[in-house]
DNA sequence: GAGACGTGGTG
DNA sequence: TCACCAAGTCT
């Protein structure tokens, strides 16, 4: 059970967060020039387990491409990926598209104004939809994402598992007691602010924060051990076989299924070593290997081609769950009708939208 | 509720 | 090289 500060306690703990935040919060992000939710959104959704570096220019060139939200909704989705290309978790542009075509048509246009609704929007969960109705809506809702658990799980020294879903209830119990009925959307914003500068997960420096004497953790010097977070598996190691086949029509392109990893992207046949080796067939060789992709892509593209091994260490390239270790085989032939992809131009398959394994894969064919 | 879902940065 | 982190959501 947490302990929850007496009345006065609050409303010293926001005084002296707000003016921390009037005087050092980052004023300057491109998505705190105003409040529009669309613009609220947009940030939110991108920051979502990225940095606040890496989301700047993807967040300008969002806007510049899709200057409202009704852009955003008659979007093709190759243009969308390209925009969202080197951010990672494109389900997240998906479904803010679906969002987006909700709001235009469900709601003529008018973003809903309250957490409950928000959260009913596909993509958008309980932190997103804090965030936009305290910040667009100045809804006392607290936003609880990895800041808050950082930030009120010292503060009061609290021990629940942040890695477990449960424990979200916890948290926001907490938040909607602490958060500033006044100032939501900036008691929020300045919560995640603290949480990644004076309390950050690593290099925490609460000698400094202006929170300190809030701090339970700091003040008995306990704060290393929050907050309790069980680690996550690694990544699940996979053996890849990636097959740059050329005819003079262009390279074999396909497109993979919409859903799972790296939905909808383009890219050159990609085998997983799983596809034609089960347990019972351990230990073969790497030219049995070969061979054994050489027939599947006969079989599934149509093309029979002499599989050469690029040399050199084989690319590899490490996913949230998954590390794949992945060796490039080459060939050319003439062009020919195929069963399945497509022939396409290098400049061509450039237009849309590469994930970072193909990169890889093309700078180690240069 | 546990696992899927990307990429880049840091120590 | 590796572990872990960075403003989560969906299934």
């Amino acid at each position: 059970m947490i302990e929850m500060w007496h009345e006065d306690k609050i409303a010293a703990f926001r005084q002296t967060l707000l003016e921390w935040y009037d005087r050092e919060g980052r004023a300057d992000l491109p998505w705190r020039r105003d409040h529009e939710p669309y613009h609220v959104w947009v940030s939110e959704i991108m920051l979502q387990q990225t940095q606040v570096q890496t989301v700047i220019p993807y967040f300008e060139r969002f806007m510049a491409t899709f200057p409202t939200i009704a852009d955003l909704a008659k979007a093709p989705e190759q243009v969308l990926l390209k925009t969202w290309e080197g951010l990672g978790y494109y389900s997240r542009v998906r479904n803010m598209q679906k969002a987006a075509q909700q709001v235009v048509n469900d709601y003529a246009g008018v973003w809903p104004n309250n957490m409950a609704a928000l959260q009913k929007l596909t993509g958008i969960g309980p932190y997103t939809a804090a965030a936009i109705a305290s910040i667009s809506f100045n809804e006392p809702v607290p936003a609880i994402d990895g800041n808050a658990f950082r930030v009120f799980s010292r503060l009061f020294k609290i021990d629940a598992d942040i890695a477990q879903a449960k424990t979200r209830k916890v948290f926001f119990e907490v938040g909607e007691q602490l958060i500033d009925p006044e100032r939501p959307g900036d008691f929020n914003q300045a919560i995640m602010d603290l949480g990644s500068s004076y309390m950050s997960a690593k290099n925490y420096d609460s000698e400094h924060s202006p929170v300190k004497a809030f701090n339970a953790a700091y003040l008995d010097g306990t704060e290393d051990f929050y907050p309790v977070k069980t680690k996550a598996p690694k990544p699940k190691p996979v053996t890849y076989f990636a097959i740059a086949v050329k005819s003079p029509a262009g390279y074999l392109w396909e497109q993979r299924p919409a859903n799972g990893l790296l939905g909808n992207f383009w890219t050159m046949p990609l085998y997983a070593l799983t596809d034609f080796i089960t347990d019972s067939d351990a230990n073969w060789t790497e030219d049995e290997m070969i061979t054994a992709t050489q027939k599947r892509l006969a079989v599934d593209y149509g093309v029979v081609a002499d599989l050469k091994k690029v040399t050199g260490r084989p690319v590899t390239h490490v996913y949230t769950h998954l590390k794949w270790t992945v060796t490039i085989l080459t060939a050319e032939v003439a062009p020919q009708q195929l069963v399945r992809g497509m022939w396409r131009s290098f400049d061509d398959l450039q237009e849309d939208p590469q994930p970072k394994i193909q990169e890889k894969i093309w700078r180690r064919l240069s």
